[in-house]
DNA sequence: CAGACAAGGTTGTCGCCTCAACCTCTTGTC
DNA sequence: GACAAGAGGTTGAGGCGACAACCTTGTCTG
């Protein structure tokens, strides 16, 4: 049984990404928690905002490039907030909006942080390929990004660019 | 800021990987959710145990087969084995050990399932490659999977074997 | 063959995510 | 310029996973 409607080489392929997907989170959360008292979507949260003018990014912008549904975002940033990691106030532009930025303690939070995660990342991933894998592996995960978020609602991140030129 | 001590390319490949990380399990639950009531590793532990022999499995070899923790698993079971999918009896060789089987509804499930599922999966993931590709994908996951479960802990189902020459 | 330690699982608690409901503000339309 | 529809966010409830504590059975050692 299983995925018998997959070639061979296919199922290969599936099911160590499938095992990668079931494992890897794990790791980076593991490490982080351990390092920082933070899980892997909070660095990442953290990250975007140190990234943006003024360490200031609205919430829908925030979620795009987290990768996040907006639920999730305020759930975390609160918490965030609550560990003086991060404020929220009140958009001048549109009364609607929440901006998000990152406060002081936040920022040395992320500066004392990224070494440790960055070394995490290489260790288990990057470190793992070849120069030559490591361009595959970006224009893999481009190419199933397409198919899983069509409209690049989410991203901002993973621009649109030099694309696979036979398209598929 | 952020990873900052990666290169453009790595830093391409791995901003990807997290955005694949995050958003492939959601489209993979939320088809398995809406077609058949299942998540995407409940799915996974139906199909482990239709391909064992007798259609049944020790907890410790289905963990295995399907990369999770031991109180993971048994959790899911008790819940599955609530919807009449799978059952649990004692081992006969072991007794502390509990073995865990398939029952007809739980076969009926997988059959009427897994064509769905893969075709989810090759929308989502397989078509977006190229053949090529494919077999990059599957080398590139293999090589991190030893990096992040080096002992092979959680495996049996991506089986070493022609591993990179160079031994990266 | 007694006790220590390891292997195999289960259970409870807590935290995070998903989904749906809801509220406020904005924009478009007649 | 009033109302409908949509954009932007927040909140609450329910479900699943991580972690730690615990129980039972095997195994190893003297």
């Amino acid at each position: 049984m299983d995925e018998e409607w997959l070639s061979k080489d296919e199922l290969a392929a599936w099911v160590r990404l499938a095992a990668v997907l079931e494992m890897l989170p794990g790791v980076l959360d593991a490490q982080l928690r351990r390092d920082a008292e933070l899980t892997h979507f909070e660095y990442y949260v953290l990250a975007m905002l140190s990234e943006a003018p003024s360490r200031t990014l609205r919430m829908t912008a925030l979620a795009r490039e987290t990768n996040a549904t907006l639920p999730r975002l305020s759930h975390v940033v609160r918490r965030l907030e609550d560990r003086g990691l991060v404020e929220r106030f009140p958009s001048p532009e549109d009364a609607r909006a929440t901006n998000a930025r990152l406060t002081a303690a936040g920022w040395r939070k992320v500066r004392a942080t990224a070494p440790g995660h960055v070394a995490n990342v290489r260790k288990h991933v990057i470190d793992a390929l070849t120069p030559e894998q490591v361009a595959q592996l970006g224009a893999i995960t481009d190419a199933i990004l397409q198919r899983v978020d069509p409209e690049g609602s989410m991203k901002a991140t993973y621009e649109r660019h030099d694309a696979d030129p036979q398209g598929r």
